[in-house]
DNA sequence: AGGCGCTCTCAGCATTCGCTGACCATACAG
DNA sequence: CTGTATGGTCAGCGAATGCTGAGAGCGCCT
């Protein structure tokens, strides 16, 4: 799951915020001051920061600067009270995604930040939505797959796993890639699972599934996609 | 990738704007005041248009109207203080597709200049505003549904629910989707909250409720909607 | 202004779904 | 031929969803 970079000095808005995300399933990691948040983000590449703009030592606002300008694809949402952003036009200079003022709703500020890290992860389609490749046509824009033009039900995971292999095409990937990047870096299912996962596409999508043609088994190495056609 | 035309005075918004925009891989074409805005819109048809109500010269609303008269189809969003838009009647007359008010979160203006965007260039998106599928009829212009020939009623939220899902057929929606663009990013329900009004849905509208045919479960994914006929 | 009705929201329970990891059988490599 | 890796089956369990009911907010009518 994603990381998140909490930005704030007052220990009972860090504790907060910490619960809050942790109890969405995200990652958090809290820095009490600009210059260590800064430093964190580097090091971290978190999915989104919460930044408040009120900070011991460095501004907040040169913060989100540079946070920016060192990364411009990281969202970074301001909590702020409410006089500091009369002017709207500071936020947009910072480059901040979004901002919250103070008192907030907790749920308010997931949304918000959830919403900002989903539209920056939203360019994530790098192939078409479309695909087909001997017998089996995939859409992943209607979730509809077929094999022999009869309808095949994938399961979510499974539909991972079938967009990794095509994005990955005619490339050897072993189990441990796919655990890291279909299942993500927070589940640590073994890679036994793996071959389950594989072996039930190869049922629905496998023409004769004990004779695999596009998922093919790299013994020893893990597996490769084959498009075929 | 669209062009977006910013009519804007202030050099500061207008800087963030261009960043913002740039940053999401618009082309952006910035304009000082009302002539030259309207001037560069015939020129350069933008997909998108970002005007601002307070400028020099030229009367934003008369800015907007002459867009509106030249080209309908051309999304204009409008950046106004609270107090202009105390009647929104007004950015009807004026043929405005949106607004934001000032203060603004970027994301927000970023979203529905997006959605904006889309509405117009989405052919599919401006269904009729009578369809039919099934033994289901929804007429959007009188807001008469009915199922079986059995009138139905249904509420604000779940007309804009169904809304969507009729303009986003045969596609897999997830909840936050819906969470954004039904309810928008004023309020912050649950996704719990999505899976009740696609019920009220289901149970109002589907022949029976407990199979649903047309508001399909996509499980682990969000919902989708197929039309059937 | 006060009462009434509507509906949105959310908590909680029941149910379904499918991921996970055990197991055994089989195929492959040395 | 032997050991290891992989194919395949199955049950348990956690998570996702369906559904109910209560509370709160809101507009409307009196």
């Amino acid at each position: 799951m994603s990381t998140i970079l909490v930005v704030e000095d007052d220990p009972r808005i860090q504790k907060a915020l910490h619960r809050q995300f942790t109890t969405e399933g995200y990652t958090v990691h809290v820095a009490g001051d600009g210059a260590e948040g800064l430093a964190t983000c580097k090091t971290l590449k978190p999915a989104g920061v919460v930044l408040d703009l009120m900070l011991p030592g460095m501004p907040g606002r040169d913060v989100c600067k540079s946070i920016k300008s060192w990364s411009p694809n990281t969202p970074v949402v301001v909590l702020s009270a409410v006089s500091e952003v009369a002017d709207k036009v500071l936020l947009l200079e910072l480059g901040a995604d979004d901002y919250v003022t103070k008192p907030f709703s907790p749920r308010e500020l997931m949304a918000r930040v959830q919403a900002a890290i989903r539209r920056t992860q939203k360019p994530t389609g790098s192939t078409s939505n479309q695909v087909s490749f001997g017998c089996i046509t995939a859409d992943f824009s209607a979730m509809e797959f077929s094999k022999d033009g009869a309808p095949v039900v994938l399961t979510a995971n499974e539909i991972k796993l079938l967009r990794y292999f095509i994005d990955h095409a005619e490339r050897v990937i072993t189990r441990e890639e796919l655990l890291n990047d279909v299942w993500g870096y927070t589940s640590y299912p073994t890679t036994r699972t793996v071959d389950n996962q594989v072996m039930k596409l190869r049922q629905k999508l496998e023409a004769d599934p004990a004779k695999p043609v596009h998922f093919r088994t790299m013994h020893g190495i893990g597996y490769k996609f084959v498009g075929g056609s």
